[in-house]
Parts: structure tokens; sequence; C-alpha cells
DNA sequence: GGTTGGCACTCTCGCCGTCAGAGTGCCAAT
DNA sequence: ATTGGCACTCTGACGGCGAGAGTGCCAACC
């Protein structure tokens, strides 16, 4: 009994199942593959994946289909991520191009991999915490509110409006602001979120007294910006894709799609992956901590502008997925969306 | 037969199947509700409500449910809007008060009405092009690359990168940069979106020959600002109320899905809508001009800051949708979260 | 020892006939 | 116009039946 034929026997059974979604027998698996030998042996075999907890029969008489420690395997050892057609990658390229700003650049991102996949595409912004500071500005905008806006490299803005306590419409007021602005950008600029988070702390005891407070208020409406978990987005598409697969839930779609609502659910897992390079994450069904998405997988990886990783993206799909297709897109989709986001 | 107890028998029967989702024979709805009358009276009146197509038998031998016919009737002559308890008229409040910003308010205010209304809930982000211009900022990020930032009284920003031609980081920029700021918000400020939009075209030309060129770039680049329509946004909840409902919608719920991808229906919708004073819409089934919304009603209405009404929200949900109830909540969120505009 | 063919066994699924229940439509009486 | 009565129809649940698929095991074979 080698174990080289058994994964050999696993590999057909995920991808006979993937494809019919049906439970596969051995006789099935004999007609579709050359195994080159016969269906008791086969039995046999499955008999043993079986004792493995691999795979698992949904009844006594019916074929087998994969576990979750099934797929695992499957998705490690077994397969390979499938490259996508050169016509695909002009296709992405070029719908890429396309866009005119962020927003239109995650957008489309997000149609496409929902399209490609034909499943459940989540996207999130780049993130602020990663990404770095390009400009800070000042802008009164009547009495003592001060708007502070912050530009980040990704070419996200973020505002906040200040009460800094003094009327700033004044010349006096606008030679503070002068002051602020170059002492902020000084202390920030270029540099990643969470670094200009600390080396804004400094700037207010560095300046005259007489100015120290509004730039207090300032540096908090700063850093609230900065660090404001809450301001991390994410976006899906296709959830319609789930109808398709309804089948494949073990309840129904309900649970999914509520657990799909909890936006900072869905950071949390793309943010883990986000955090290490380049490479694609899988989780299988159970591995995911999240009950709702338990009867799910998630393909997922990291994407952003030049060698910065700054955000996530995947897919997520009915555990009964196409691994290797799901991945090369997911891959593909994020190279791409990485090289716009470098100008 | 009086035409009186006809329309009290559909109401009846309206809100019976409401309530048990499941067609209402004469007998049953002798037992829950006075009507005074027989049980084959009731059956007379029924055989003449399906003869005027207000209600339908799936089959010889079930009760009737109504038509969309039935419930348009129901809801424009025998429902009232259902006034809600004070205790949820504190809690809606009570939550929307606690919101930071203009996106958390319209976060909070989506989760609320999906959560009271146990359906699809949409809300449109304020609009630009029913708001007006707060500031207009210019920030030289660099080189030729000019940052044009459009500040709107309903708090949203809007940016764009333009390339002037010429580096603007020098001291005969920023005069000229000066320059444009005055012209710019002397233009715009405090008006109307499309107005200031009319008011822009004008500016270049009043302006020195040698700052034209920089101008018209800029007032390009806002005017895409104001214009663009792809900027409105609408952000869902409560998808997850559609599976509970599944068995409602004619074939699945995928469909339904798909359409409420499709932003820019529902903005279209929602906008329709947002134009006619501070009334309730409802859209029965077939009247919903979108396929794939014909197995769905919408109630939606206006909502803005004071008296300009800025954007559209409202529900998705069953066209068997408890009516007087959900129509309380969509005119009270509206209600609540203008008044929360306001400031 | 691994592999193979054979065979009995089990389980699901679709089909069909039956039956009770719900609800209607119609009619004659009031 | 309303009512009670009655015959009729249709659905949906239930149970039995048979076909088909697939397994597990065993004895034989290389």
């Amino acid at each position: 009994m080698s174990e080289d034929r058994r994964l050999r026997v696993l590999r057909a059974i995920v991808q006979d199942y993937v494809q019919t979604s049906e439970p596969v027998g051995s006789k099935a698996l004999l007609d579709r593959h050359q195994l080159g030998v016969s269906a008791a042996t086969v039995r046999n075999d499955m008999a043993a994946l079986e004792e493995e907890g691999l795979i698992a029969a949904p009844h006594t008489s019916a074929g087998r289909i994969p576990t979750d420690a099934g797929y695992r395997v499957f998705v490690d050892r077994l397969s390979q991520v499938k490259p996508m057609s050169p016509a695909e990658q002009r296709a992405i390229g070029h719908l890429l191009e396309g866009a005119v700003d962020l927003d239109d650049v995650v957008d489309r991102t997000v149609r496409l991999l929902a399209s490609l996949t034909r499943q459940v595409a989540v996207v999130q912004y780049p993130s602020l915490s990663r990404s770095s500071v390009r400009h800070v500005e000042l802008v009164p905008i009547g009495g003592p509110r001060l708007l502070v806006v912050l530009i980040t490299t990704t070419g996200r803005v973020e505002q906040r409006v200040v009460d800094v306590g003094t009327d700033l419409l004044t010349d006096d007021g606008e030679a503070t602001l002068a002051t602020l602005r170059t002492e902020l950008n000084a202390a920030t600029g270029g540099r990643v979120l969470a670094d200009a988070s600390t080396e804004l702390a400094s700037v207010p005891d560095r300046l005259d007294p007489t100015v120290r407070e509004v730039c207090r208020a300032v540096v908090t409406a700063l850093e609230d910006s900065l660090v404001e978990e809450r301001e991390e987005r994410v976006v899906l598409a296709g959830t319609a894709n789930l109808a398709r697969a309804g089948a494949d839930f073990t309840q129904s779609i309900g649970p999914v799609l509520e657990a799909l609502e909890e936006h900072v659910v869905l950071l949390r897992l793309l943010g883990t992956v986000a955090e290490q390079g380049g490479t694609l994450a899988v989780r299988i069904g159970h591995e995911n901590p999240y009950a709702g998405l338990q009867s799910t997988s998630m393909v997922t990886t990291g994407y952003g502008a030049g060698s910065d990783l700054v955000a996530g993206l995947g897919v997520v799909g009915p555990t009964r997925m196409d691994y290797p297709s799901t991945m090369a897109a997911v891959r593909a989709v994020a190279t791409y969306v990485s090289r716009i986001l470098a100008d």
C-alpha cells in the first residue's frame, strides 16, 4: 500500500468532487483518472484515507468527499497554483489600468476578483497604519475651527475638524499655522504611520508656549487619524455567488452573509495575512476562527505599493473550491493591483 | 356586497398573510378577525377580490395571498403608518447621537435600519450634487503636481491630483496658489455644487494669462469632483436577512443579491425619491423597474440636513412585508439622521 | 505483502398509490 | 345580500417498493 498512490487517489477525489460536487466512488475514479490499479485497490486506499481523516462518506453507500484536513493536504502537497493564461493576464492589467483614483482601483479590483473566481471577493482599503505620510495640511475654516488633513502615500485623505480655542483667521494665526505646518510635516513626512505617531508626541514641547495648546489639539487629531482602526474599510463583491453554491454550505447562506457583514472580522482575517510577505494564505473550513465562516474557505494575500505591504485581499467561497485556480487569481490580482498602486 | 367590507377582508388577508406567511382561507379569517359575517360571505368577497386582481390562489384548494396590486391598495388605502414606541424613538436617537463623523453616521444609520426592520437597509451617502461647497484647498505635493481638495457642507472631502505643468513649490508658485485659492473660494464658497460648477467656468478668463493654464487644469479637476456621479455611494446592511425570508422570493435570493450589488441601480431608485419632499415612497414587486428586484418591495424616503434634501435611504424586503412597521421605521430613521446631520 | 475479482450487504433516492385535511364553488333557502 | 350545506379538488405527508450505487470483506493470486 504505497503512500504515494494513496495521495494520488486523494488528489483525484478532490479534483472530481470539486468539479462534480457529488461524492466520488471508486469506480468513477477509475473512469476519470488513469491510476493503473483496480477498483478494489482504490477502495483499500480510500479506507485508509478515511482512517486518516482525510476523506469521509456522507453515508454508507455513497462515495467519499474530502474533509477539511483532506483539502489541507491537497493544497499543501498535491497541487500547484495554476498559472493564468496570457489572455487573462492582459485582461486583468487592462481593466485595472483604467482606474482613475484609489476608490476606483479598489472597486475595480474587488469586482474583477469576484468575477474571475466566481466567488465572494474581499478587498481591504490600503491601510493607514502601514502606509506612510505624504503631507499634512491645516486649513482654518472660520472661527476657532481648523481642518486637519492627512494625506498618505496610498492617496488616502483623512480629515478631522478641531476646535483649537482661538481664531486663526488672522495674520498672527496664519503665522502660527505656517510654523505648525512646517513642524508637523518635518516630523511626519515620509514616515510610516506608526513612526509618525511617536514622532508627533514631542512636537508641542519644542514649540513656543503660546502655540503649544493649539499644537496639542492638532496633534491629538492627527494621532486619532493615525491610529483609528475604525477607519479601515473593506469592500465586498460577488455575494450573489454564494447563492449559486448554496448547497455547499452546511445550513444555509444566512450565517455566511452575517459574517461577511462583520467587517471587523474580515479586517482581522485579512490583516494577519497582510503581514507575512507576498505569500498566499489559505484557511479551510474549521481552520477559520470565526464560526460563521467555518463552512467556507478563504484564500487571501497581501498587496500594496512597492515593497511595503499595505493591505490584504482575497476571496471567500465554499470549502469545495477550485483551489489552484482561485489561488492563481488571487495572486495575479494582488500582483497587478500592487503594480498600479506603485505609482 | 359592500365595497367597504370587501376592503376589510383584503386588509385582514394581508395582515394574516404577512404574519403567518401561509395562504389564508375563509375560515382562518373568521377565527382571527371579528368580521361579523359568515365564512360563505367571506368566500364571496374573496372571489370578487380575486376577480379584481387583488388576491390570488396558489392552487385550487389553498387560501389566498395578496397580489402586488393587493398590497398596493393595502398601503394606499387600508393602513396607516404605525407610530414607533417612545422607547424605540429614544433608542434610535441615542444610537445616532454617538456618531463621530459622517462615515460613522452613515454606518450606524444603515445598521440601525437593518436591525429595526429585519430587512436589507440601503443608505445613500449625502450626495455631492445637492450639498454645497464649504472650502477649496490647493496643496502642492512636489514637482508639477497639485492636490486639489474640495470640502462640502456635508463634511465630505473629495480630492484630485492634477499635473499643472509647472513646479509650484517656489515663491512665485505660492503666490499663484494664493490667488487661485482666493478666486476659487470666492467663486464656489457656499454655493450648491451645480451652481458652483457653472460659476467656475468663468474663473480662468478673469485671471492673468500666465496662470490661466494652471487655473484651467485645476478647474477641470474641480468640475470632475463636482459632477462625477460615480462618486455617489450607497451602503448596505442586513443582507443576511434575505436568507431568513428566502422562501418569499420567487426563485432564490441570487438575483436579488446581484441587483443589490449594482449600486448604480440602487442610487437611481433612491435618487428619484430623494427629490420629492419628506414623503415615503413604496415600490411593490413589479412596480420596480429592475427585474432583479421585482420579487421585492422597497420603502424609501429622502433625508438630509436642514430643509435641503441631500440623499435617500430605505429598505428592501420581500413583498410580503409588514408595511406599516417598515414605513414607520424608515420615516423615523430618516427624521433622526436628518436632525443629526443638521449640525 | 500488496493486489485483484467477486459477492453480499446497505443505504439513498425516486416513484407511486393512498389518504386526510383544507378550502373552495355553487346552490337553494332565508 | 347573506347564509348553511355539500360535493369536489388539490396538496402534502406517509409508507412501501425497487433500482442503483458503492462499500467491505474474503479468498485467490503474483
